[in-house]
RNA sequence: AUCUCCAAGUUUUCAGAG
């Protein structure tokens, strides 16, 4: 059971609900934590029905089946449910609470998070930190130097939010700063201040401290590959790639991505051919190459392919139609998508805008359930 | 390194700024 559950829960941590439900399936028995684990690697795909009937099959529930099943609707977006389970639960520790926080900062509620913050019993570092990086996400730097000032503890995320704070508001060398003055360092905050250069362009800066880095993961690797191709240094990039020790699936589909960006693809596809295991993203990437280009039948072709097409491609599919001015293709995917999103209404409005005057796409502004 | 809460990376729309 012990081994059975360290590789399940391995499998959750690295975001493959479906080889730890492989490994849960090969054990003999199962105890409380088997569950969990299992329950905890569904709670990552944000897929809350899922992980509902796993939580229903359980024989038995305790404490962190709970709080898991918030951070599961914590995912999938659904606050509502998580605030129900809150209440609904037998017993509530430090994590619930933290949970709940998380929930509301994630889903963007800043204001009921602020809210829930207040009246929570005790607030760790754990809390602090959640709630400073809500103020983050929102642009609030002044907040967020507030916060940490009055923050009675502090730990390594609470620096990579200030670090990321302040590159976010331009203030590159607040963000050094912020670092040269930390009491600790890991590969998360290493990796903060050099996406902090990159994202203020400054592409020289960031290569520097990649290179000084004691440390480096999938994420580091990932993260200066994909700026010098956005910078269109595109050989350079797959150079790296090539150096890189750390290639996994996201930085797999980063270099896809990359080449379809700059309508290369011939090294698209031959990259995406030879990638042995792709998902929904790897598609993604491709069939954003094929719009790009204008080449309709080709991301047609694609779209008929993907094993499981998400909102993405959908989305996808309606701009393709849409720049290439097939107008009607495009209100047909619209009509027929699944699930719309900003992204997909946003789409449909500048298709008409572009290609049938203000009149149709005021209509759909007027029917926009979101707008930004 | 047996389970739950906080920080960094990949795909889709539009605008603004340069």
């Amino acid at each position: 059971v012990l081994m059975g559950n360290t590789i399940t829960s391995c499998y959750a941590q690295h975001e493959k609900s479906l080889d730890a439900q492989r490994i849960f399936d090969t054990m003999p028995e199962w105890d409380i934590i088997s569950w969990n684990s299992l329950l905890s690697a569904n709670a990552q795909t944000g897929n809350l029905l899922c992980a509902r009937q796993k939580f229903d099959t359980m024989p038995k529930h305790n404490l962190v089946t709970w709080n898991t099943l918030i951070t599961a609707s914590t995912y999938s977006g659904n606050v509502e449910y998580a605030e129900e389970l809150f209440q609904r639960m037998p017993e509530r520790d430090e994590v619930t609470w933290n949970a709940m926080l998380s929930a509301y900062a994630h889903n963007r509620h800043l204001e009921e998070a602020k809210r829930f913050f207040e009246e929570m019993p005790s607030k760790n570092v754990v809390a602090w930190n959640t709630l400073m990086h809500a103020y983050v996400e929102d642009g609030k730097l002044e907040e967020v130097k507030g916060l940490f000032e009055r923050m009675p503890c502090r730990n390594a995320a609470t620096w990579t939010c200030l670090i990321e704070a302040n590159a976010g508001n331009g203030h590159l060398e607040d963000a050094q700063s912020v670092f040269d003055n930390m009491p600790e360092r890991n590969v998360v905050t290493w990796t903060s201040l050099v996406a902090a250069y990159l994202s203020n362009g400054n592409l020289g800066g960031g290569k520097k401290v990649f290179d000084s880095m004691p440390e480096r993961n999938e994420i580091s690797w990932t993260t200066i590959i994909v700026a010098l191709a956005r910078n269109g240094d595109l050989d350079q990039a797959k150079d790296l790639y090539d150096r890189s020790p750390a290639k996994d699936l996201v930085a797999q589909n980063a270099m896809v991505a990359a080449y379809a960006r700059y309508g290369r693809l011939e090294d698209a596809t031959k990259f995406f051919d030879s990638m042995p295991e792709k998902d929904v993203t790897t598609w993604n990437a491709l069939m954003s190459g094929y719009k790009k280009e204008g080449l309709l039948k080709e991301a047609e072709e694609l779209f008929s392919r993907i094993p499981k097409g998400d909102g993405v491609s959908w989305n996808l599919m309606l701009a393709a139609y849409s720049q290439c001015k097939d107008l009607d293709k495009a209100k047909e995917m619209f009509d027929r998508m699944p699930e719309k999103d900003l992204f997909s209404w946003n789409s449909m409005m500048a298709a008409y805008s572009q290609n049938a005057g203000i009149k149709n796409a005021k209509d759909i502004f007027e029917k926009m359930p979101c707008r930004d």
